[in-house]
DNA sequence: CGACATGTTGACGTTTACGTCAACGTTAAG
DNA sequence: CTTAACGTTGACGTAAACGTCAACATGTCG
């Protein structure tokens, strides 16, 4: 229904918009493909809640703070948070901008419980990567062993 | 079968054993405590390769090297590996012992290619972190607001 | 000697994070 | 107007990483 006047915001460079920053928007395959990942994951997401693009019509319209959300998503997953994890995470940028002394209380508290879990993370990776390290380092003794 | 003689290095503290610097040994429940996970998740990693724990009759022996092993693997799950990463690995842990220089030319590469991964990770958590540092401020300029 | 704790091997169930169709609507080109 | 490209919503399949349960052996305490 309505597919009036949907086309909007396309062309990249509109030469001297007076009133519009240039606001540009993806559809499903063009972020999936820049972000290197499908449409599936992306419609995924969106039923798991961790994105709400709008819609042109029934189709998805993503802008850029989806964008920026997605690749904060990503990121989460790069390093092995679950999607629940991620959704926690992420539903907190938005309750930032509360103003009950009551939740933003919990927030913070809940943003050190990450924060420490992080500093954790953190060590873990410098341990591994010295053991990395001084595997490599047995390697290149070794050959060097073999004259 | 074959249970006559089995039960050996149990006493925590043989009290003058002349000739062995009290080689510890675990069951699977004992390990599985200690690393706060299941007896059904050391039994998986068995099947799966990572580990190979000794035998007493039938019954798992687990002893450093397992212990060592195994906290590695842990460590690896912790920021994202796959079980199978995970393997890569720690089979590199023993291959690093080689003498065949291709092989150890192989795995050297191979480290190399790992080192940048975790390079980049370190990165994306470095990222998260200060995104978390962000909303985080921006949770305590909003309760002094709420002056 | 019987109960109980702890071990063993299957075999099957479950959750997460998508992949893979199928069936359909909508512009854009030829 | 047909075809093709891209979008939509289900519905079902699947691989990884265990959980759960059954059926059994073994050692030990009272």
């Amino acid at each position: 229904m309505t597919p009036t006047a949907e086309a909007t915001a396309q062309g990249g460079t509109t030469p001297a918009a007076p009133a519009g920053p240039a606001e540009r928007s993806w559809t499903v395959g063009e972020l999936a493909d820049e972000l290197g990942i499908t449409t599936r994951t992306l419609r995924f997401y969106e039923a798991e809640g961790l994105i709400a693009p709008a819609r042109a019509g029934s189709a998805r319209v993503y802008d850029h703070r989806d964008r920026t959300r997605l690749r904060l998503i990503l990121r989460g997953k790069r390093f092995g948070m679950s999607l629940s994890e991620i959704r926690e995470i992420v539903d907190m940028y938005d309750g930032a901008a509360s103003s009950e002394r009551r939740q933003l209380e919990t927030l913070l508290a809940r943003l050190d419980e990450i924060t420490t879990d992080l500093t954790a993370r953190q060590r873990d990776l410098e341990r591994i990567m010295a053991e990395v390290g001084e595997v490599a380092q047995q390697c290149r003794d070794r050959l060097a062993q073999l004259s």
